[in-house]
DNA sequence: TTGGCCATTGCACCCTCTGCAACGCGCCGT
DNA sequence: ACGGCGCGTTGCAGAGGGTGCAATGGCCAA
């Protein structure tokens, strides 16, 4: 929309790969020197970009606030915390709360397992809040891509590819559609190490107030402490946990496509003040 | 140095004061609507601002990847982790990793210490990766400062106030570089809860090839559980595990201001691979 | 000292950003 | 139901500002 600003943006996002030289930023978006040099000065005066010793530029440390700032601003993760808490008390597996963010799943809230596999903290690579994974091979995914409208659906298929992360990745959009039909069916939808051979995973939708999933709540343990069995145990406590952040954020219980669910009585989340 | 860019720029960091309408947002920094329109969804293409369902922009999720991708460019961080785990094993305190960015102490990271006071999470307030604190109240802050060349730490103080955070916080410039003297000498600093009435803290440089401070290595510690005195016995330890960042680093093991400072002897880093 | 490389600056052209005004749309009160 | 109101959106003409070229300056290595 607004040229100059694009270029700009593409500038930043671009050392995302790492720091560059003002001759190679500027080559990666295709602009004269000068151009480059006036737009990383701006993007360096708001701290976006940072110019480190040997002259070249890498990303700022004003991302980081803005970063925490923008986790702040998501309400649903406010709402959604203490059942999130409670949910992970009563059985110790980690238990997430992820978007759809740019057809990517983004993970906004996590509480750890209680068997100490991995230290969880920024540095962890596996899942980390603000980690963005693809929504085809996620639990969450399919639970929120479920939601979409028929158009927005087809447009984000027809762009997305289906590797074989593991032996049992979902490999076309046919058998997505098929897998992301029985969704809807039962309202929840599950990952049988489909995104990282060791991890499996369900999921059900968080509904707001206009019948929408806005969010997607997931628990997830590794095969060798939680096979898929044991973990679909905890499915009518996930569903339940999940009417109630629905609830509690002002969404129906349901979403608008389930057609059939458990209706387990709701749990109070634990008493977090 | 770019007006359209900077309108932008500062349209994004304004919203990290909250989600804004379009009205809101173009006045804020004070430009027509239609020229807020665009700016916004040019931000909205690139995910730095997210349009949530009532139609007002919010900051977007693309922030969290560019946070995480800035982390990673941050070679010193790669570089120190080891070192500071290897800290904090063998105290049990809390040890951090902190840069001087935008006149502000950021902390790079962080490992917890094993007195399990507060979670330390991305929610914990207290002290979080990615966190920025004033300078001048923080032993890490004064570490850095005292590396700032004369005039731009006079610029630098210039515009600096030094509220009472605590009863111990310093009030004044004169009193700040006196500090600021009394650490080039010594080549660490303390800060004796000045920052939070509860808290002390000892830090000392990390310096990079060209015999500058790059960041910093901090040893903290509630009052309650080490006092100052305590702390001070660990210096020995920080000092040598500085220097030794500071090799691993490429650097030189001491600040080029650094006058006399005790050198015991390497502590080889925890065996990470 | 010299050469090359890269960041930086000055400048003229003209692209594109801006603000105005008109329009569309949903909401609320009468 | 109607009309007024508030807010987001769009089209447009003018000019402010962004762009690329070319020249300068500074740094390092040969």
């Amino acid at each position: 929309m607004s040229q100059t600003v694009d270029r700009a943006l593409t500038i930043l996002t671009s050392l995302g790969d790492g720091p560059a030289s003002l001759e190679q930023a500027a080559a990666r978006i295709g602009v004269h020197k000068s151009t480059a040099l006036r737009l990383l000065r701006t993007l360096q005066e708001h701290g976006l970009v940072h110019r480190q010793s040997d002259q070249r530029y890498r990303l700022g440390g004003k991302l980081f606030s803005l970063a925490q700032q923008a986790l702040e601003a998501i309400d649903v993760r406010q709402v959604a915390a203490p059942f999130l808490a409670s949910l992970n008390e009563r059985y110790g597996h980690t238990v997430q709360l992820a978007v759809l963010d740019m057809g990517e799943v983004l993970y906004l809230d996590k509480v750890e397992s209680r068997y100490p596999d991995r230290p969880g903290t920024w540095s962890d690579p596996a899942a980390r809040i603000g980690l963005r994974v693809p929504a085809v091979a996620t639990a969450v995914g399919k639970v929120l891509l479920a939601d979409l409208p028929e158009d927005q659906l087809t447009a984000f298929l027809d762009v997305q590819d289906f590797p074989a992360r593991t032996s049992t990745s979902i490999r076309t959009a046919e058998e997505f559609r098929a897998e992301l039909t029985g969704v809807q069916r039962q309202g929840w939808a599950v990952d049988q190490a489909e995104y990282q051979e060791t991890v499996n995973c369900i999921a059900a939708p968080v509904v707001g107030p206009g019948g929408a999933a806005i969010a997607a709540c997931s628990i997830s343990a590794p095969v060798g402490v939680a096979p898929i069995a044991e973990l679909s145990r905890l499915l009518p406590e996930l569903l339940c946990t999940v009417e109630a952040i629905s609830l509690a954020y002002g969404g129906s219980p349901t979403p608008r496509w389930c057609e059939n669910r458990c209706g387990a009585k709701h749990v109070a989340p634990a008493s977090h003040i």
